[in-house]
Parts: C-alpha cells; structure tokens; sequence
DNA sequence: GTAAAGCTTCCCACTATTGTAAGGTCAAGC
DNA sequence: GCTTGACCTTACAATAGTGGGAAGCTTTAC
C-alpha cells in the first residue's frame, strides 16, 4: 500500500505520517526498490490508533506511551488507565481555564450597551487595574 | 522606564514586548542615544491592555482590533461587543470540543479494571474501527 | 511515448513564547 | 578611572503540529 492509500485508509494525511515517522512515533516504513514507502494492513492499523488518540485529544509524547502499551501484550491496564486519567484531568485544567476566560467576557459583553456610542464596560474592563474593577465599578452605577 | 521595568509594570515579558513590537501590535518605543527602549505610563497602560485581552483568550490578531477600537474615540461599542462575542463562541467550540473528548475518554476509563492484567477497553476503544463501537461491544458485555 | 497522478526530500510558514549567545551600556563601589 | 554585575541590544533556534510548495523521480493510464 502506498503513502496515499494508506492515509485515506488511516484518516492521516501522507504529510503527517511521514512527520510521525521521522519523530520516532512509528517505525520506519519499508520502501520499494525505488524509494516510495511501502504500508501493511498493520501498519494502517497502529495509524488509525493514532487517529483516534489525536481525537481524544492525546500529545504525540502520550500517544508515544500509549502505542508502546498498547504494542505490549503484557502491560497491565493500570498503566493504561493512568495515562488516560492524568490526560482527563489535563483536559479538566483547560476546559477550566477557557471557561473561566468565557464568564469574565461575558460579564463585560453583558454590560456593553452594543449601540453608536464609544463608551463600552469591555475596552474599559481591559484598560482598568483589574478586570473586577471595572466591573464593580459598573455595577456599582448601575 | 527601561524595558525591564516596563515588563515588571505591565506583566509581559521584555522578550515578549519587543516581539509584540516586531510584529507591530504596538508602536516602535523611542529609544535613548544608546538605543535602549523608552517607555512611558501611557505605553505602560497599554500593554497591561495587551497582557489582560491576553488572559482572555484573545489571539494577537484579535488584539489589534481591540488596541485599535481602544484608541478611537469614535469607535461604537457595538464594534467591540462584536469581537468578543465573536471570540465568545470561540472559547464555546473550543470548550465543546474538549468537553466531548472528556467524556468519551472518561466513558472508556471507566470501563477499564485498572488493575495488573493486560486486557483493557482505553486500548480496545482506541484500536477499535470506532471508540464507540468498542464501548459498544463493552456495554452488551457487562 | 507522453501526460497525469503520485511519490520522494527539503524548506518555509504559522502562533506565541522561551532560551541562548555575543556584545554594548549603565550604575555602584573602590 | 576601572572593574563588576545587572541590564540592554540584536539575532537565531526551538517548541508542537500541521499545511503548503518546489524540484525531481516513478508509476500508471491511454
């Protein structure tokens, strides 16, 4: 199987999977005598992991982790189930921090009349000493 | 003001400044016969703008926007309430998008003995043709 | 036999930030 | 006046992942 079937095959472009390659995250594809790489139904197979572990979110570093786990029938699940959970609460930290970025906007945006005029809680809110300032500041004259 | 003491008074790195100046998000500062960067308050209040739409999530692309609806004294609020609702739903897809990867990975953890023998639904899930169908295939067995 | 499609490597761009190296400047102490 | 250390300057590299493109070779289809 060429690059390109083997992409369309795993979901990964041809471009990525040559980047996985020359990192290490896969082994070396095999090649014809005239160089083009050269793809098992194996191969694709440890591809559409990958796949499926970029989905969830997984660095190339964990994913690292997870395909050697996964390439070892002795590994005990309790492995697999700490990188999984450490990888959980990663996404707990981010989720958090976006969502406290998101209800800070929001409360300026709520405040912003959004008409003609220039006067706006939102530039003033990034222009004061604190965000919380500014709006204490408005809730106070509201 | 030096630039290290720029950096302290606003929260942005010196190494930073000078990129946010490279890339023109603000005005080349004046610099002393020696060519050391001056800084003044009003320079100052400026990038602590910078470094809060910064902690909110706003892209450099977004903060120029922002810097320049800040320095118009015409501008309308509706302009600004319109770039951070825009970046408002940004932080909701971003959110969404990792909320959804939490749960399914969350969802295949939970299935997963953790203890020390091999067998493990996080890898199955992963390796499966789809993460669903392998909680699938776990769910009518359990 | 020629053209198109697909492969190869290599280099660049992107975001935003940090690190490092080589060198100039300023202020304090002696 | 000179040394020292802290601070400044520029320039280049690296990070993580991905996409884009060029130049050139191979394979396939007609």
């Amino acid at each position: 199987m060429n690059i390109g079937q083997a992409a369309k095959a795993s979901g990964i472009s041809g471009k990525m999977i040559r980047y996985y390659e020359s990192i290490g995250l896969i082994a070396s594809a095999k090649r014809t005598e005239s160089g083009y790489r050269i793809f098992s139904e194996k191969d694709v197979h440890a591809l559409r992991f990958i796949s499926r572990a970029r989905g969830l979110g997984f660095s190339v570093e964990q994913m690292g982790n997870l395909l050697a786990l996964w390439q070892d029938r002795h590994r005990a699940s309790a492995d697999v189930k700490a990188v999984a959970q450490a990888h959980i609460e990663e996404l707990d930290l981010k989720i958090k921090k976006l969502q406290d970025m998101r209800q800070t906007l929001e409360h300026l945006v709520d405040h912003c009349q959004g008409d003609k005029r220039p006067d706006c809680p939102i530039l003033s809110g990034l222009a004061a000493e604190s965000v919380a300032e500014s709006v204490e500041l408005d809730v106070e004259t509201s």
